[in-house]
DNA sequence: GTGTTTAACTTGTATATACATGATTCGAAT
DNA sequence: ATTCGAATCATGTATATACAAGTTAAACAC
């Protein structure tokens, strides 16, 4: 914890999910949390401003900030969230498996929408995640080997974010995301249990460092009936 | 345009699609455009996070807030947008019919979701979309009829949210949405050409005011083939 | 030339003040 | 009793200052 407003916004939420504050319930003014937490309106606001984009409260003008019901946001693929972070938060039974971990190089498609150059060395992994005994997602992962030199089967297992975020110490800033509902392939049909589906919803995603370099490509693979995608969004005007 | 910052905020907005910054570039410093824009760096500050937040530029601590590249957002169903924005970025000819505008009472899963009375009278709008000549979304909306009152075939054939944001005055603020995959139904066989597709991706939304009250669900279901969501999304640390 | 230090930039955080504007409440005038 | 208005409290916007911390490039010593 380093910052106020951080730590403020933490403390926060956590009072939010124990109940402290319930839903309909407006939190303490400005100006009380200004003496509770013993620091200034401008800090208390940034702390509150992150507190609203992530769904946890509504400001109203002249009344205060109002609690809102987040029941339904235990699914947070919306944000940028790995696998193992989702299956550690519903707390199922889920294992990965790795298929394949190999140095490709000259994946053109790939490369340009990474930004370098066509010969680049990337790792090309794929994993099948299973979530009570079923394969019902197929991750395929192209990574930049010059960013990250050395990656083995059992990182791939585990957690890859966590091992670039806590081990590599990069840090992982935003993604572009697109989700269709495509036709299964032999490699569908090879790594999940279908159930006899013949689509699959295909979610595909871009992923940057904090430095704006593009280091990641994931195409993620559902089977149609295991899927859902929860999202809290705020509107832009204009 | 009321704000300092939100008019700076449009105004880069505009440089970058017009090309004035591309990708990779680095935007003036914050105290450039101070003095340029006259105002503080506070000021400045906030429009740079409006900026960050809808995924213009990528600020770094010592260099300086890089431009993006966003070239693949011209589909942002993530925020809430309506079907006549989008429609009209993509430029597509595109029909709304309406099949059916009436009140109706005790729609009691939508009423607890909504945090109304059991028995409030509520819209029940059934829309299929039309883009190219076929019908590929049907748009099913419950509304609270004590929040919107009159509501004309006219309206919900031009545009829901122009009427309601326009003409009312009510401000809508922030929705919750779920995306999964569901069988078709009749209704689905009955107002969409579903060219032999057996399932649908549907969206559901609850949309709120900005004074925390719900108003309206919507269940917008899709032809898969037809179906694409574009997101840009920031890492959530913890 | 090479390597290191320093200075001058950049953004990030924290604080203080002032005034604008929406919401509520209480009291006075009718 | 009802209505209107003023006071009060809430958040929103704009400004100023100070210091922390990451990046870069020039100046310097060797």
């Amino acid at each position: 914890m380093k910052n106020k407003y951080e730590t403020i916004f933490n403390k926060l939420v956590q009072l939010i999910q124990k109940g402290q504050y319930t839903a309909g319930q407006t939190l303490p003014s400005e100006h009380d949390l200004c003496s509770q937490f013993n620091t200034s309106r401008e800090t208390i606001r940034k702390a509150l401003n992150l507190l609203s984009q992530n769904g946890y409260i509504q400001k109203v003008r002249g009344k205060g900030s109002v609690v809102l019901d987040r029941n339904k946001f235990k699914f947070p693929v919306s944000g940028l969230t790995s696998f193992k972070e989702l299956a550690d938060q519903m707390g199922q039974e889920f294992r990965t498996n790795v298929h394949e971990l190999t140095l490709v190089k000259g994946a053109e498609d790939v490369c340009r929408q990474l930004n370098c150059e066509k010969n680049t060395l990337l790792w090309r992994l794929v994993r099948s995640r299973e979530i009570s005994g079923e394969r019902i997602i197929l991750d395929k992962d192209y990574i930049r080997e010059d960013l990250i030199p050395s990656l083995t089967k059992e990182e791939a297992e585990r957690s890859l974010y966590d091992y670039i975020e806590r081990d590599l110490g990069l840090e992982i800033s935003f993604a572009k995301k697109e989700i269709v509902v495509e036709a299964v392939t032999e490699e569908d049909e090879a790594f999940l249990d279908l159930n006899g589906h013949q689509q699959v919803v295909v979610i595909r995603s871009y992923v940057y460092l904090s430095d704006t370099t593009a280091f990641q490509f994931t195409e993620s693979r559902h089977r149609p009936d295991k899927f859902q995608f929860v999202d809290f969004a705020r509107r832009n005007k204009v």
